[in-house]
DNA sequence: TATAAAATTTACCAAACAGTCAATATTTTA
DNA sequence: TAAAATATTGACTGTTTGGTAAATTTTATA
């Protein structure tokens, strides 16, 4: 087993190979590459059966490994999952961090809604690993929502408070309209299956497009001021 | 065990108790107890950490009861599962059916929000429990997706675009309004650690209160139909 | 190319787990 | 209250699973 490029404090930092200890090695070719073929395949297993229901097996089996070469690169299953965890969380915070005060509310908000379904259709597998994640009471991630996340929140609220102050959009709770593009987003990933099987299987891309101009409406009326 | 009051395929029924085979024995006090008191016990730690996290000891303990009890009752922990599901799924689809064509249309809309979002605050655990389902791709449901939900949405989704070709309400694609409205709604019950650790552990009713306004003037904004 | 380092495999272990079975206790009923 | 039906328990089993250890193979390096 090797400990020296990855440890599970990792998840508390912002890059993933940010937090070597002090005899670090260098990585070699192989490391690089395996750890990218398990982390890969551990996302599909992950993402589609949960933590308890994955197995090193089923990732092994899924990367072309064996269990016991999985298990030299990673101290266990939990380690595996805290690796994809901490790689996920920055990507999930990034489209959050773009809104600007200066900018046109409704324009800024609609981007945001459109980055967010951008990534709910690219990484599916990401949003449902968190939505798993969260769905069990955030057991590994209490301290990031709590943390960054819970201060990103605040501050754009706070963006979105100064554009109603000044008349720019409808008075709405800022936390909750974040709530609500947050859960009409990622819902398209996440209850993809439902989504199939009501609206036949049709090219899922095609949902997502209507999905876009769907919600693009929604939040664009629920901004725009009171007529005077 | 006792095979005689319950078997699985009672899923694909409308009652709980409809499917006994012919060789029906009558429920016992004791039964009706003891079966009531496990699948509150499973609801618990089947919503709390999915299927495959959860385990019949953890039920048992829950329950108050030994293993080997349940598994009298129950002949497996799929059993049980299958038992809690098929309780669920009425009850989820309920709310739908009452939109009814003939009532205003932000009317309805704005009272099956607020119906879907009663559900999500009394029933959290129900809805964590059908959100990991449909999560893990819906293995055990899919057939009642495909049948009677899809029936359903498509039936309202008629109501609704009748609605807008009388121009009563915005046009909008009708099954996104679903959608959104399921997502919106039932991410207060299946992301609730994140909303209590955004918005501050106060009294999660408070939370159901704010999203309530919320959401009405979310949709309301969103159908009111154009003006002249 | 010889040697050291890294990577992989094989065989294994202990704990967790779903489920069985027969013995025992309790409740219902005749 | 005695017999029958029902309910409960505890000891057990086979399998799955996460993880270990040592032997072997492959790769990098001097």
């Amino acid at each position: 087993m090797i400990k020296f490029w990855l440890n599970q404090t990792t998840i508390d930092e912002s890059g993933f190979f940010l937090a070597r200890s002090d005899t670090t090695k260098k990585v070699t070719r192989i490391q690089r590459e395996k750890i990218n073929v398990i982390l890969e395949a551990a996302l599909d297993i992950f993402s589609n059966h949960g933590f308890r229901g994955a197995t090193i097996d089923m990732i092994a089996k899924q990367a072309n490994l064996s269990k016991s070469n999985i298990l030299y690169y990673f101290d266990s299953k939990d380690d595996i999952h805290s690796a994809l965890l901490s790689k996920l969380l920055d990507k999930w915070l990034e489209p959050l961090k773009v809104i600007s005060a200066t900018g046109d509310p409704v324009d800024e908000i609609c981007s945001y809604v459109e980055h967010k379904l951008d990534m709910a259709r690219i990484y599916p597998r990401e949003s449902r690993l968190f939505a798993n994640e969260i769905l069990q009471g955030a057991p590994r991630i209490l301290k990031v929502l709590s943390g960054p996340l819970k201060e990103l929140a605040d501050q754009k609220a706070e963006i979105i408070n100064s554009w109603i102050n000044s008349g720019k959009i409808m008075p709405i709770n800022p936390y909750h309209l974040i709530f609500s593009i947050w859960a009409t987003t990622q819902h398209y990933a996440d209850f993809d299956v439902q989504i199939q099987t009501v609206m036949g299987n049709k090219n899922s891309d095609a949902h997502f497009a209507d999905a876009k101009s769907y919600l693009k409406l929604l939040f664009t009326r629920l901004l725009e001021p009171k007529a005077v």
